[in-house]
DNA sequence: AATGAATGAATGACCATTCATTCATTTTGC
DNA sequence: GCAAAATGAATGAATGGTCATTCATTCATT
């Protein structure tokens, strides 16, 4: 008698989320608004999440297990940085063109001192990290003064935010351009190179 | 008949929003939270504040001041960008070490979409960038392939959020130290030099 | 008829903001 | 010098709204 689960009315849900945590933060976006972008009703959320703060929680953790996991892929069929960073660079500017909400919802949690990077994604991006740095190293792309932490912040968090500075105009009211992602893949080479 | 206004009522006030701003998120951190916080009257805010809203983004608008204001100060004394990004990044970690709610603070509202730099400060921070981006191709610190956009993700963007790594304790749970501020400062000049 | 997916009104707590009131200080009148 | 009047700084209960969450009810499917 098991009925179906309707997975679009789960995906409008977890859209509306997203999209609202974007536009009026964690706290100003209701359950009721989130319900009613998602053309579904209010206690419907509480099938799947027990409450507000595990849908976003949730969510979070989806969204940086998609870039842990593309990053996974990347590393295993490159031998040099270049040939990671690429591809990585890549992967974000794909994600700010057609998935910009998603983008700036990582963005926004992960600078949230409420919301923190959960166990398993935590040992992934390190394990990450650490395997960056050896393959460097090696190659000589990285400069040996460098630790997982620098590494994280060049590959990482300094391309989200390059994203993110054009999203909020701050320099430049231009869309993102190929050649704006040749010159943070270049930015990322230079740090690195140290 | 003009009484005086209490100004250490004023400032409580003031760090009590930065303290609560970066706990609970802007939508968390009530008025009546803040007031209790600062041993102050609910209604005493309005007589300095039309809003909320006002009192944050008068209060983000004050620590930007602060930042531009002594990178103005930085600037007439230096003509190097060597001699530029050390007493920066120095007032960052000084920031970080003595007052981290107001560094977090900034660091909240600057990553939030519903906040944006007020028109004056952006304009000095436009013109900082570019004046430093003009003695930096100077003196060949700088590579001629930048921006003025690159030179703020490079010299603000970049230090605040290795200090926020930090405080999220996700690569390494070490207090800040005289190290890690000439690893910051080391990786700013090597990223410039591209 | 039985099942359980889906609903949304109801609940109690808390929100930002207001403003009549209180209270400390200053000015005035003597 | 002092009491009374005037001032305006400070208060916090009151307001009307919204919040997250619950659960009795409805409705579609088996």
């Amino acid at each position: 008698m098991a009925k179906v689960i309707d997975e679009s009315k789960l995906l409008r849900i977890k859209e509306a989320a997203i999209e609202l945590v974007v536009q009026m933060g964690y706290g100003g976006a209701s359950i009721s608004a989130i319900a009613r972008h998602a053309n579904v009703a209010v206690g419907y959320l509480y099938r799947f999440y027990e409450s507000k703060y595990d849908l976003v929680s949730d969510l979070l953790d989806d969204k940086l297990k998609d870039i842990t996991g593309h990053l996974e892929v990347m590393m295993v069929q490159c031998s040099t940085i270049q040939q990671v960073i690429t591809p990585l660079v890549n992967y974000y500017f794909h994600l700010a063109q057609h998935q910009p909400h998603h983008i700036r919802f990582i963005y926004t949690l992960i600078n949230d001192y409420r919301f923190s990077i959960l166990p398993d994604q935590h040992q992934r991006i390190h394990g990450l990290c650490r395997q960056l740095l050896l393959i460097g190293q090696e190659t000589r792309e990285i400069a040996d003064v460098f630790t997982a932490e620098e590494i994280y912040l060049i590959t990482v968090i300094y391309p989200v935010e390059f994203i993110n500075v054009r999203f909020k105009q701050l320099f430049s009211e231009q869309t993102l351009s190929e050649d704006d992602k040749v010159r943070v893949v270049r930015l990322c080479m230079g740090a690195l190179k140290g």
